[in-house]
DNA sequence: CTGAAAGCGCTAACAC
DNA sequence: GTGTTAGCGCTTTCAG
């Protein structure tokens, strides 16, 4: 092959150059490079400089194949938006950085028959050091072995390996609290509008919706099918607005609880006056719609950089125990779409 | 019962071992995963039978070096949420694993010193075939040299280089497209909540929202400093509501508008009765805020699509011209936020 | 059509 | 502290 040569058609430096000009070894420069000790500082300022001089980087490709890591993760995200999952990624990525990796997305299609194991596969075959895997939808166990360390997040472990984490937003604690402060308000009951069930996301609000309130005594109402869209919102909303014994609804996303709003308001029924309604996410908007929205925050951030603090670790100490991962944080963010049931 | 992958010295299969059993020589491995001519067909079968028994996979990080392609795609993209940035990094992301790219990214953080010259540095030291840079905040030119090829969406070039493209989802016309149906509607002027002004986004949208005003032959009135969110636009949205000449409002994005009628419902105004209000982005709940809102759709994807098309084009033929890329499709949606000004 | 030899740029393991 | 010697797994060049 011919070597890579830049616009000035000087070749792209090597660490042999910067050698050669330091007039050290090639292994010198790469221990420089790589933060090992035993190098004077005289010999590392000589090779930095030598270094700066012909603009040498190295390269990653190079490094990858000699030493067998690749000081990247993976993240294996569905590429369809959605609040919840768009917002995930944000936080991923963000602590992805924060941890100095480089950071490489597989996006799956829901429905796509490869799906996870697929997007593994071609992960690894990229070659990564780590493997997140965030907010999967369900397609039972995946028969893959990985032995990467792996973090599930809001996901139960999909696959078995030596090192695999799993962390999430504490998604069973918030809707039970969602559900309480309902019932709290002196409701007789709650019904719930869920996201789809192959979503562990979904199972485990509805399960949360459920305890909260079986330890209250109540009897769960039957669920009704929502996709986590505004739209399929606003279709349940259209269903409960016909019962007129409906005062308390629970909505897995914020974006289905505006649109059970929307249609509860198109009904004639006046939220919270006649029915209170509670949301899930605690987007940027909740804040604005009429009336603002009840809901309970998922702790995006924080969850992503426990996760991959432990993910790292996992990496780099493949030894030592892990810790468990902290509880996230629940908060319930009371605003002007819940109110005690009319008399 | 699937082979251990990974790094720990386990029998990870090469092609040596695939070209062993099939009795070809390596290279003809080679040619078989590299879709080359000259493979009799019978070859290519018994090649890829032995590789499916072995559960090869060729090394991403070997093939970088001795062929100096990566086959991946690097994206930079600012580490912040906002409807409109994360929509189109999914829309990116989609656009990339379709090409057959793998797909690397950076974020970077508003502020942050080292910015998009940053990113792109580190993106070229992990190597990558082309770059695409999503929505950048405006810094300058960015005194970098990259010799690989470049998509800016919307971004005019924020560097020179032999092969940039750029490509938008057409802001322009979509703002004076919303300004000009609250004009055609009957309102005597626009006010405009814009986004900040070192986004290229935001300056398009003024932009357009003047020139409609212009081309009506109404002056402008000066625009409010919003910051995308819902609480920039929720406190625009309260000096709008001060002002009993204000009838037509247009918010360069749908997050905005939802915080001004937010404040413009609180203050007393109707909407659309009193006051009109267009957004721009189409966000899924936009159909189920109340009252919906008008809007403009931006098409991400299509724009996505077409840009990665033009990047790959330009990475594979070097040589071959460009075609421009197409205009994006404009597409007002008019629902219930927007009617005639009050008599 | 297929194969043999020669690296790509770097790091690991061991000298010295 | 620093250098030497081998590869990592693949593609390239050039013979056959």
């Amino acid at each position: 092959m011919t070597r890579p040569v830049g616009r000035t058609g000087a070749p792209v430096p090597s660490s042999a150059d910067v050698a050669r000009l330091a007039g050290v070894s090639r292994k010198t420069v790469s221990r420089v490079f790589n933060d090992e000790p035993y190098v004077t500082p005289e010999v590392r300022r000589r090779v930095l400089e030598a270094a700066q001089m012909l603009g040498y980087r190295p390269n990653h490709a190079a490094r990858t194949l000699a030493s067998g890591r690749t000081r990247t993760i993976g993240v294996v995200t569905l590429g369809t938006a959605g609040f919840g999952p768009a917002s995930l990624l944000v936080s991923i990525e963000r602590a992805v950085r924060d941890t100095g990796y480089a950071l490489r997305v597989v996006s799956t299609v829901d429905g796509d028959p490869a799906g996870v194991a697929g997007a593994v596969q071609s992960l690894l075959e990229q070659g990564v050091d780590g493997i997140v895997i965030s907010e999967p939808v369900d397609e039972g166990k995946a028969p893959i072995h990985v032995d990467v360390p792996v973090l599930f997040v809001e996901a139960p472990p999909l696959f078995t390996g030596p090192r695999t984490v799993t962390t999430g937003v504490g998604a069973y604690q918030l809707a039970r609290v969602a559900t309480e402060h309902l019932l709290d308000l002196g409701h007789a009951t709650v019904h719930h509008v869920a996201g789809p069930q192959r979503w562990y996301a979904a199972r485990e609000r509805l399960a949360g919706w459920r305890a909260a309130l079986a330890a209250h005594g109540r009897s769960a109402p039957p669920a009704l099918d929502g996709d986590w869209s505004a739209d399929s919102g606003y279709r349940a909303g259209r269903a409960l607005a016909a019962n007129d014994d409906v005062t308390a609804v629970f909505a897995a996303g914020d974006e289905m609880a505006i649109g059970v709003i929307h249609a509860l308001l198109e009904a004639g029924r006046r939220v919270p006056a006649d029915v209170s309604v509670v949301g899930f996410d605690d987007m940027p908007i909740a804040a604005h719609v009429t009336p603002p929205l009840t809901t309970v925050r998922q702790p995006f951030d924080p969850v992503a950089r426990e996760g991959l603090k432990l993910l790292v670790q996992a990496i780099e100490k493949p030894d030592a125990d892990l810790p468990p991962a902290l509880d996230p944080p629940v908060e319930l963010v009371v605003r002007a779409s819940t109110a005690p049931p009319p008399p």
